[in-house]
DNA sequence: CCGATTATTGCAACCAGTTGCAGTAGCGCC
DNA sequence: GGCGCTACTGCAACTGGTTGCAATAATCGG
């Protein structure tokens, strides 16, 4: 129970591809990157401190967030907004994908796939955009 | 020069408007309608209070972004986030638009109505969503 | 295994924005 | 013109997040 599990797939290769890239593997970052990995869909930047603080009280935010800065350079997590402006991140290799919010009750759905499609193919008619959700 | 000079069109209106709801006509919220008249386009907050305390340096943040508030419930303006997650306010009445932000030179331009239209379709057409850029 | 290099941490100060509260002052009514 | 009701202001404390800096500690080469 106690004992370090070993991580699930997509992140037990982050630790090499730190290294590869000259950065390092840290007590720090072992304690984001298991807490990530327990983690499906989304959350909120204060959501993940907290967590990450329930795993080891000695948690600091700003380690936290570049941390995250970090493994979003690797591609492992995405940020944005959420309607009230607060950080919000995919913890991903997840399909790209956008979100709609519901102004009555503030719900959130995630764009359907053929939904996105129309919306890509839609700027590309129009102006020749070429859009990254 | 220094005397009050009559708001622009879609200003004029407010007081009376605030008034019909029992709302009050305050010198604080006369200095941000003022600024936000002599404003086209976007502003962060920031940039707003900066403004309003050039014109009154009394001016309070909170008071501000109180006003705002009350002016977005009337409609002359729209608040969102910038990529960032700053607070932006399009200062209206302006026609409903979206943004499309530039991931390789940072810059924003805004969704031409075409695509616009294309885009709110494509959602109705997937989903049954009415969308409300 | 040790020492040097330098990425990372922890901290404290700060920015943008929000909120609760007590005092102030618009506004409608007489 | 004065009175009362209550919306609004100013303040201070707080939330979420960012940044600069000195000290710490991963990692690499020998």
């Amino acid at each position: 129970m106690s004992a370090s599990r070993v991580l699930p797939e997509p992140w037990v290769s982050v630790r090499d591809r730190l290294r590869q890239r000259g950065l390092r593997w840290t007590p720090q970052r072992r304690t984001v990157i298991e807490v990530l990995a327990a983690t499906r869909g989304h959350v909120t930047g204060s959501e993940l401190i907290e967590r990450c603080r329930a795993a080891d009280a000695t948690t600091i935010p700003s380690t936290v967030y570049r941390t995250l800065d970090v493994l979003e350079e690797l591609g492992m997590v995405r940020h944005g907004h959420g309607v009230d402006g607060r950080e919000e991140f995919h913890v991903g290799p997840d399909v790209e994908h956008g979100h709609l919010y519901c102004s009555d009750c503030g719900g959130r759905w995630e764009i359907a796939d053929h939904a996105a499609d129309a919306v890509v193919r839609a700027f590309a008619a129009a102006d020749g955009f070429e859009v990254d959700l």
